[in-house]
DNA sequence: TATTGTTATACTCTATAACTATA
DNA sequence: TATAGTTATAGAGTATAACAATA
């Protein structure tokens, strides 16, 4: 990609070349991780990142409704239904009624799904110490956690999205 | 997600708490910076966030070949003749014949296509900078690019994918 | 033979809307 | 009425393999 100064951006302030170099590195190197991390859960385990990210949620917390399930993992309801379904299928989880409160569904790991988390989690730890660790010196992971952090925190406290206008795509 | 505390892990040295938590900060922050792209991408211009990407190289090269378009966007060819296709039919670029290598399809960005980009770039512009540089102070944004251009350029060294095994996955 | 690109095909994933059931 | 979740459905996107044409 190169720079945006070739256009009538009418009264828009630029970004700083420097900004856009930190935008494009951030999500170009991160895209690379998650592509190389995508390979490496499919080969061991067999499943997908957001697969991955739901076995760990639920190898920590043991159960969850679909609810906690969804919070953290930014998705659609039915596309968490869909997820679940796959998973209990393979019989990495299970899932049955809450107690607590009759509409809950409460999914829940089962020893297959902690052992496919223990199967798969040495060689993603691998990945990542190989292509982020490496590059960075403990010093800079340091900076990098605490930015990252507090972007994270700062994205998550925007207004819902549901107050951006929808239109229809093109093709 | 959680630590992997509980796992028996044999002799791999597990990461530090605070390396997992850089992994987990970025990764989740830039998904959902990603996302909000998308959303405001979809709702202004009607691209998605690989068309616009596409549109960008081609704002700033003119044309290109196939070849040099996926070079940068990871991807396969039949996905990237799948998104050409699309922005041809939309009119936002043509494709063509090389005179230099009659095997090769130059891809040049048209007028229209150039004005969906300088309707979409402002919008692009104000989300990453809500989202992401008024999060950030302008020294550690400085920082931010210095390592993730060297993290970028670290995976980009990596031997080829084709070196992963591939196995079946299990469902 | 290697490279460039397309096509056919199959599959994964995601979102929307309508629906059921419980609080 | 609001919330939790599922289902039906439709569409976008991606990858693989087979293919044609040129270098």
């Amino acid at each position: 990609m190169t720079g945006p100064d070739d256009f009538d951006l009418g009264d828009l302030k630029l970004p700083e070349p420097q900004q856009l170099e930190a935008y494009f590195a951030l999500t170009e190197a991160v895209s690379l991780l998650q592509h190389h991390v995508e390979q490496q859960l499919r080969a061991e385990g067999g499943i997908s990142t957001v697969q991955f990210q739901l076995l760990m949620a639920l190898n920590g917390a043991g159960q969850l409704t679909m609810t906690q399930l969804a919070d953290g993992v930014v998705y659609s309801r039915s596309g968490l239904t869909y997820q679940a379904a796959l998973l209990e299928k393979a019989g990495l989880v299970t899932r049955g009624p809450s107690p607590d409160d009759e509409r809950a569904t409460l999914v829940a790991i089962t020893d297959k799904g902690r052992e496919t988390v223990g199967r798969v989690l040495p060689g993603h730890i691998q990945v990542t110490r190989r292509l982020l660790y490496e590059a960075v010196s403990a010093e800079d992971l340091n900076r990098l956690r605490g930015i990252m952090s507090r972007v994270r925190d700062h994205i998550r406290e925007e207004p819902p999205r549901s107050a951006a206008p929808r239109r229809k795509r093109t093709f």
